[in-house]
DNA sequence: TTTTACTTCGTTTTT
DNA sequence: CGAAGTAAAA
């Protein structure tokens, strides 16, 4: 029995393919993640290479933690030494024992986007810079794109000369960079920028992490900006075992940077590489593959493949177009509901995937009205919520207390009347001895001018001097428990508003036991492990996909995902493609929004409904849209459902005044024509939209050969016993007592175990 | 210093 | 439409 059992060719050749560089081409739904997993496995036990040396980069952490299980269940605990992260993660845990060659301390802490905000504020009002002309989103996001690009203040000093605007940009970016210096902090992209600084500037760093990093592994090249690139480049240049695996139809993340060249490109940059195409689609029908192929052949410059399938063909996809919103919701969640109560398949299989987060809110309205539980994944980060944020700060003071921006958040949260006059003298002190203002506050009874205001700024020096306390004797969960006593921050949320109090306390609540349960799963990890953790983590990485719940989320978060039915809601011209990337005028635009709706897509296993709306309040006012181009592109044959023909002339005036009126005027009329549209009672006309009764089969996983009891073989660990199943939804975990090797658990699908 | 009432403004997408 | 930010009042 070998490791490549049950691959196809194209799969093992992937898997067993030589040294040196590799590009893996793989489509949606070809088995990627599985021959990735497998080829590390097969580095590891065939070729003898110390999982040690191997790095790979995934793109959350969620699918770093399955890979990095997957492996070991193939090849033993011995792959535990193998780091498996994302980049960033891989990144922080580079600089934390590095940084301080950059001038950082080396306890510097995160900022997200809202303390990128509010820094950029500061940095505004320092430099006199008009927040009306300039808005401190778009600085960020050019400073981002520079940083994405490798480009640091002093070298974008040269491309400034004679653009007004990209000096004013330029100021800030200086400006900016300092204050996070100076607050001991970096940004998201900085994480990466400042890794690759530290490897172009300390050779011998590099040349550390080169020779430990010998074999190097990255998931969905396609996304990689040209930072990320840089910094595998650097790690890669010496051995030149890198293996990547992407597909350029899935880039989605061009306006974070990504550089899709660096997929198309990687034959030039590594003329010696071996190339693979995978094209068997696992997980589609051939009228889901037909049709998300004939939408993705209209981009260009695309790496040319063929999905195909041995699957039966299947039901086709179905196309249905509203007259509101409203409908459209009402329509999908009595579809959902069609399909859980004909048993064709639970509420887990579905998902409901959108372009933007706003366009859930409809959707969940009607979801709870029918009794059918979902998840919403994404929208607002769990780790950004205001009070979720203030404890934080908190934690962040009680760590460190250099980070000003955090103790300002806290200072007068809840109030102790600390107000910005007595904040700015306090800063001023702080400033003229370069100090933080946490330290100047400590030394309040010694600035002039505060008077009475010094007893209180000491009241929560105090406060936090407890709370260290609490810190160094007790465990992470107690500590944060201490600071929602200790300031009575119940009650202050209560006092607040008392309409989204009881969420946010039910959040602070969830915070505690996080932070509980991180500790116990981490004993001896410190404070600044949690707050770096939490500052890394998304709202994906901890989405339950396992419960019998609808899932809600947007495109970009379902990549790598995969239900039996998909719908795909707000299928329109306008709102998907984004109304930004239409009249952008840059067909790039529409071509990212084109590899989107390829994602959409090919989620699905079984069914595809996709829906529209003819008007749709957005922003405060109604929008009449067109179905979207994507829609028509699919052919008529691979479709069921009415497609209304669009104009030959796609480019004509979108949205202009004529247009819209027209349209107006047509959503009226069929308005009128059928005032009472009974959405609830929707079922009677669900087969003039093409929807057929399915006689699919439930897609529990494939059942296994062996039970609990029986003996079998595993390719590496020999022969054991199994002693328990459990069934999850998407895969089976087995537990089985190897003879020579013990205990494991281990996912079926990936571990090849054989009934003996 | 804090509260209130008013204006503005904006929407992709996320590590 | 709703959040978030600003100006004025208490």
């Amino acid at each position: 029995m070998s490791l490549t059992d049950g691959l196809n060719i194209k799969q093992s050749e992937a898997v067993t393919a030589p040294d040196g560089p590799l590009l893996i081409l793989a489509g949606a739904g070809s088995g990627k993640t599985r021959t990735l997993t497998y080829r590390i496995a097969y580095l590891i036990s065939e070729r003898y290479v110390n999982p040690y040396n191997i790095l790979a980069v995934t793109f959350t952490n969620k699918a770093a933690g399955e890979m990095k299980e997957r492996v070991m269940s193939l090849v033993g605990d011995d792959a535990d030494r193998m780091w498996v992260s994302t980049f960033h993660s891989a990144c922080m845990r580079i600089l934390r024992s590095n940084i301080s060659l950059l001038g950082y301390d080396d306890r510097f802490t995160v900022y997200d986007t809202d303390d990128q905000k509010t820094v950029m504020k500061n940095v505004c009002k320092r430099l006199n810079i008009d927040t009306k002309r300039y808005k401190e989103r778009s600085i960020l996001s050019e400073i981002s794109t520079l940083k994405n690009e490798l480009i640091d203040p002093a070298e974008y000093e040269k491309e400034v000369i004679g653009d007004f605007n990209k000096t004013v940009y330029l100021r800030c970016y200086r400006e900016y960079q300092e204050t996070l210096l100076k607050n001991n902090a970096v940004d998201f992209d900085d994480i990466i920028m400042l890794t690759v600084k530290l490897f172009r500037e300390y050779p011998d760093v590099l040349e550390r992490y080169r020779e430990r990093f010998r074999y190097i592994l990255v998931d969905e090249y396609q996304d990689t900006n040209t930072a990320q690139f840089e910094m595998i480049r650097l790690l890669a240049d010496k051995y030149r075992n890198l293996c990547v695996v992407g597909d350029d139809d899935q880039s989605i993340y061009r306006f974070r940077g990504a550089n899709i060249r660096n997929i198309l490109d990687f034959e030039e940059h590594y003329p010696e590489a071996t190339v693979i195409k995978l094209e068997q689609n696992y997980r589609s029908t051939q009228y889901i593959l037909d049709a998300a192929n004939a939408v993705i052949a209209n981009n260009y410059g695309r790496k040319e493949k063929r999905l195909w399938t041995e699957n039966k063909s299947g039901k086709k996809p179905v196309f249905n177009q509203f007259d509101t919103a409203y409908e459209e919701a009402e329509f999908i969640v009595s579809d959902i509901k069609r399909h859980s109560r004909s048993g064709e398949c639970g509420y887990g299989s579905c998902a409901v995937l959108y372009r933007t987060n706003a366009q859930s809110r409809i959707i969940e309205e009607r979801l709870i009205n029918a009794g059918i539980p979902y998840n919403v994944v994404g929208g607002v980060n769990f780790y950004s919520r205001a009070e979720i944020k203030d404890i934080l700060a908190y934690l962040k003071v009680i760590d460190s207390g250099i980070d000003d921006l955090s103790v300002r958040r806290i200072v007068n949260v809840p109030k102790r009347s600390i107000g910005n006059a007595t904040l700015e003298k306090v800063q001023d002190y702080a400033e003229s001895r370069d100090k933080s203002l946490f330290a100047a506050m400590c030394e309040a009874s010694d600035i002039p001018g505060l008077g009475k205001a010094a007893s209180k700024i000491s009241v929560f020096t105090d406060l936090i001097a407890v709370l260290r306390a609490y810190r160094d004797n007790g465990t992470l969960g107690e500590l944060v428990e201490r600071i929602i006593e200790l300031t009575d921050y119940e009650e202050y949320l209560k006092d607040m508003d008392d309409e989204k109090a009881d969420d946010r306390i039910e959040n602070i609540n969830e915070l505690v036991s996080k932070a509980a349960s991180f500790s116990e799963s981490r004993p001896d990890a410190t404070l600044s492990d949690f707050l770096e953790e939490v500052a890394l983590v998304s709202d994906l990485d901890n989405a339950d996909m396992e419960s019998e719940r609808v899932v809600l989320m947007t495109l970009h978060s379902a990549k790598g995902l995969e239900f039996p039915v998909v719908y795909l809601a707000g299928m329109e011209d306008g709102l998907f493609p984004g109304y930004m990337s239409i009249s952008s005028g840059d067909e790039e635009d529409i071509e990212e929004e084109r590899r989107l709706a390829y994602v959409g897509m090919t989620r699905a296993e079984r069914e595809l409904i996709m829906t529209a709306a003819k008007a749709r309040m957005l922003r405060g006012e109604t929008q009449f849209n067109p179905v979207s181009r994507f829609v028509s592109e699919i052919p008529s044959e691979c479709i069921d459902g009415y497609v209304p023909r669009r104009r030959n002339d796609p480019g004509d005036g979108y949205g202009t005044r004529r247009r819209v009126d027209e349209m107006a005027r047509s959503f009226t009329r069929s308005v009128e024509k059928k005032p009472a549209p009974k959405p609830s009672s929707g079922m009677g006309s669900f087969a003039a939209m093409g929807i057929r009764k399915g006689s699919d089969k439930v897609s529990a996983p494939a059942e296994l050969d062996y039970s609990v009891g029986d003996r079998v073989r595993h390719f590496k660990f020999g022969a054991g016993t199994v002693t328990s199943i459990v069934k999850e939804p998407r895969d089976h975990k087995v537990t089985v007592d190897f003879d020579a090797h013990g205990v494991k658990v281990m996912y079926a699908s990936f571990a090849k175990l054989k009934k003996e």
